[in-house]
DNA sequence: ATTATAAACGAACAGTTGTTCTGTGTCAAT
DNA sequence: ATTGACACAGAACAACTGTTCGTTTATAAT
């Protein structure tokens, strides 16, 4: 069942007007945007209109016109927001996330839920720079999601915070013998060996995004 | 700045008026919610709602109400919703996603739109099976996020459907002296050489998401 | 006790709003 | 040529709607 091109536009009107005042039109407001000068044929096409089921309307009160959704509504995936704080092994200062931390920048990203592990609380994101995790499949320019840890095991992904040098690193974790040693997955490269005191554990690597052409 | 009783109850029936109805309630409607028998007084409260900014109001027009978000809106990020289609390099038939084509199967994932290319069309999703991508940082359980491509430049990461296996796989292109060379990136594994007639690229890799873990 | 402000109230009014009535024009089918 | 359906148009009307006016009551401050 087709619409006349006069009904089309009525209909666009009305959801253009409805999103941007936050209520319908009247039926003279139409009148004026489509440009029909009488109520009674704005009120014949909008009873077609309602015949056909694209709008509802409540009787003889001002503003009575709804739109019918015109499609199914699509099912909702839950995603998750990512701030991405900046950038690892860079050398620079990075602050950790809090539970009530503002985002710092004003890039986020967001992703399906289920891509997360369960519990998603304190999530970031960095991107990495250099090439020292490439054996973990971790290159340079890589966007890595990072759950908030303060404790690693051995073996984890995790961003570090070296407190003598002042700088964040991406390195496999394991604390050997009262030390902790922090592995490059690059086999040109030497762990790290550092007193547990100068090593703060700011997150561990959940989930890795890349770019393979860039 | 508090509110009376009644200006709260004034609040809460527009809010729930407008969530049913989907236009806001007129004067007269909000006395009888609330049991206020005057005009006057409804306009008085309705005057003091807007002043604190409760409200928003278009003068002299029928339902000219609108509530005033009461927390900042959340910026919207842009998002792509991109089918999984399957697995790849697991021997199965795989289809081809086409301009109509119905999502397979049930699983979806979203991510922020900023994180494909350009051109975001006819994106779909598989899943890695076995390890013959390593040396490219693809690893067994990995997501590719896939463009559709018919045709594949040297060194793209492509899935090839190849007709004479019935089978999928993810390699990297050449094509060289009227061959196809499909290029593993695992140094203990051969490259297999193709007729091009043979070959049909299905897609292009734009992005790959692991979890480091798994 | 007095004053100022807030809150309330009914009535009246002007303008808005949707519906109905009567009539005309166009087009397709007969 | 006639008929019926569709679309249109202006006018009139009743009911709706928001604003203003004049007044009263309650409360807090002085």
């Amino acid at each position: 069942m087709t619409l006349t091109d006069r009904q089309q536009a009525i209909l666009d009107f009305i959801r253009a007007f409805s999103g941007k005042t936050k209520y319908p039109p009247t039926i003279r407001e139409i009148g004026k945007s489509v440009g029909i000068s009488s109520t009674s044929v704005v009120n014949y096409n909008l009873n077609v209109l309602e015949k056909q089921g694209h709008i509802a309307r409540d009787k003889t009160i001002s503003r009575g016109i709804k739109l019918v959704e015109e499609s199914p509504e699509i099912p909702p995936i839950e995603t998750v927001r990512i701030p991405v704080l900046g950038r690892i092994a860079a050398g620079e200062p990075m602050p950790v996330p809090g539970s009530d931390f503002a985002i710092l920048g004003d890039e986020v990203i967001e992703l399906t839920r289920e891509l997360l592990p369960m519990d998603d609380k304190n999530v970031f994101a960095l991107q990495v720079r250099g090439n020292s995790m490439v054996d973990a499949m971790i290159g340079d320019g890589d966007i890595v999601v990072m759950q908030h840890r303060q404790k690693a095991d051995n073996g984890d992904l995790v961003a570090v915070w070296l407190k003598d040098r002042e700088e964040t690193t991406l390195k496999r974790f394991y604390l050997e013998k009262g030390k902790v040693r922090l592995q490059p997955a690059n086999p040109t490269m030497q762990p790290i060996f550092a007193d547990p005191k100068n090593v703060e554990v700011q997150g561990k690597v959940v989930l890795v995004i890349r770019h393979p052409n860039k």
